[in-house]
DNA sequence: GACGGTTATTGGATGCCGTCCAACAATACG
DNA sequence: CGTATTGTTGGACGGCATCCAATAACCGTC
């Protein structure tokens, strides 16, 4: 309900005219009660998403070889509904909320990145190249999310996109140590 | 002198401990002057390396083939002098600005990323593979100068890493049209 | 050396975010 | 029915970033 509320009065005033105090009396709730259920007010946009970095997070702490590398990441967006994430890069214009998407699109693409270095480094391969390799794996997961909400989330599978991303990404592993492709 | 003042507080209490009015009070000068030098606190640690992304993305939007963008990616790094951001990466720790490191450096990473793709896309690439490249690439020039500032800036040349790093990245570009390795 | 215009600096007020806590309602449970 | 756990609320707080009007410093000109 919070959620709704808040997605309803980004698209009539904007994201960043819009308060947690708008929301949350839109929501018919307090102030106090809305950060019980978002921790921010951009968590509204990326709670969903954050979700699933979580568990990539704790999926790859256990995982070493690259190909479970690889599903962990396709993991992130198997069954990854249109929410409230892609209902704002669906209307970032009539939200005026670009600013707060590439912010936040940012802070998501770089955990996901640091977690599949991090990995990657576990696994023996050179860090400089982990680095290179993670950010290449994040900005293919991102890169496939935002494409796909853009070109209408639902109308076309997530899948395929992310598929042909990764793909791409992991030429960035080429020639690495305990990363074999 | 505001950056001198700010990074000493910053090793001294932390840096979210360090509010903006600590660091003027110290600089002996007004909070209002601050903002005047500095958009935020955070960017007292970035302007350096902002002021280098900004020509990087003038420079990319007048440059099309993929020989150009390498150059342009790796005169982010010439004549890199440790300052502000090298001390902080240098002091993470004991400044306990991990934190802030990650969510500036993210958001860096993510503006050399739209630069490079927005570039690559303007050659004719594909746009997924676009954002890819661009990840790669930002994660390359991120991951050098952490590399950089960590093993002690000046002891070691940036240069080579950042070769080193773009290299590896290159790998991201491979069989994409209008990027040709 | 006085003066007018430009620029730098300052104080103050404002709105909002995110955190904290103590009081209070509501609900489940023995 | 009493109690314990959970959920909700209002309020206060410190801090960030923005704005503006007032003031101070500077600089070339006369």
């Amino acid at each position: 309900m919070i959620a709704e509320a808040a997605t309803e009065l980004f698209l009539e005033q904007g994201y960043a005219a819009t308060s947690v105090a708008d929301i949350a009396a839109r929501a018919g709730v307090s102030r106090s009660s809305f950060f019980n259920y978002f921790s921010s007010k951009s968590a509204i946009l990326w709670a969903d998403l954050d979700a699933r970095i979580d568990e990539l997070e704790t999926r790859l702490s256990t995982v070493t070889d690259p190909s479970g590398i690889d599903d962990a990441l396709r993991a992130v967006g198997r069954g990854f509904a249109p929410g409230t994430l892609a209902l704002a890069l669906g209307n970032a214009d009539a939200m005026r909320a670009e600013e707060e998407l590439f912010h936040g699109g940012a802070v998501r693409a770089a955990r996901i990145a640091r977690a599949v270095a991090a990995s990657l480094r576990a696994a023996g391969c050179d860090p400089l190249v982990a680095d290179v390799a993670g950010a290449a794996d994040a900005g293919a997961v991102m890169a496939s999310i935002t494409a796909w909400t853009r070109a209408g989330a639902g109308r076309v599978g997530l899948g395929p996109l992310l598929t042909r991303a990764l793909d791409q990404a992991a030429h960035a592993r080429a020639g690495a140590p305990g990363a074999a492709a």
